[in-house]
DNA sequence: CACGATTAGCGAATTCTTTCGCTAAACCTG
DNA sequence: CAGGTTTAGCGAAAGAATTCGCTAATCGTG
């Protein structure tokens, strides 16, 4: 009578990864400041997740400075893949085309993204 | 000290909407057929979920009729919609452009898939 | 209509996620 | 090095997600 862990991030380890990917590895007063300016949580909070998630293996510790340095140990590229596929997956019966093909048209996209995505196409087609 | 309901549907109310989407409105035992061929679970359990999604209003009930009969009241394309927003702004930092590109690179697409996403790119160049 | 079968539902149990209070350890600084 | 400040961590609390046992209501059939 249970439920799994999630494989992907929750909501919270998102935006701890977020801020080790953009700011790149800090201690944890580091991270919270910045977690702390995009949603309201207590410092002892961002410790405590940073402990989950190392025991997750979503991030690493150095213990040999003071205070402890935290990194990233899942790449954004990567967690984004996964997402990826996890959304195609579940809501898109398995076909990545029909996700490319909502974004292109729910998302307005620009003149400029639209001709690079197209020339990304053209490539890959030149690739086969 | 707690989590807010996740505003997108969770991963088993995912599970029964995607039975809904596929075989139109249904009683819970059909639902649950389809249900227990994907995932092992219970006919009490997807009666309790079915409660659950009726109370946030991922499904609709016929109780006129017996035995009563669900139907999703969310759209497939509003929810794929709804969870690839969710993507892009957790993930790709607001840029559907970045996701587009890495679903084209990351998840192999076909020569036709290709062509035919192609295709609507140039058709939305042209509209603009 | 009595009786077994199917359908509906409640409520509790379990795990996951997120939160923070409180304590201890480590670190300055005068 | 004493006293205050910062950092680290534990453990409990509370809500969310998921599960199912057990009971009640409804149905179909002889």
């Amino acid at each position: 009578m249970a439920r799994p862990a999630s494989e992907q991030p929750t909501n919270v380890e998102l935006q701890i990864l977020g801020v080790l990917w953009d700011e790149g590895p800090s201690p944890v007063r580091t991270i919270h400041r910045h977690l702390s300016s995009i949603k309201q949580t207590n410092y002892s909070t961002t410790v405590k997740m940073l402990s989950v998630m190392l025991d997750k293996g979503l991030v690493r510790r150095d213990e040999s400075v003071r205070p402890h340095v935290y990194r990233a140990a899942v790449t954004r590229a990567g967690a984004q893949k996964r997402a990826l596929k996890d959304v195609v997956q579940k809501l898109y019966e398995g076909s990545a085309k029909s996700l490319v093909m909502q974004a292109l048209s729910t998302q307005k996209a620009s003149k400029e993204d639209l001709a690079e995505i197209r020339r990304l196409i053209e490539r890959l087609e030149g690739d086969q």
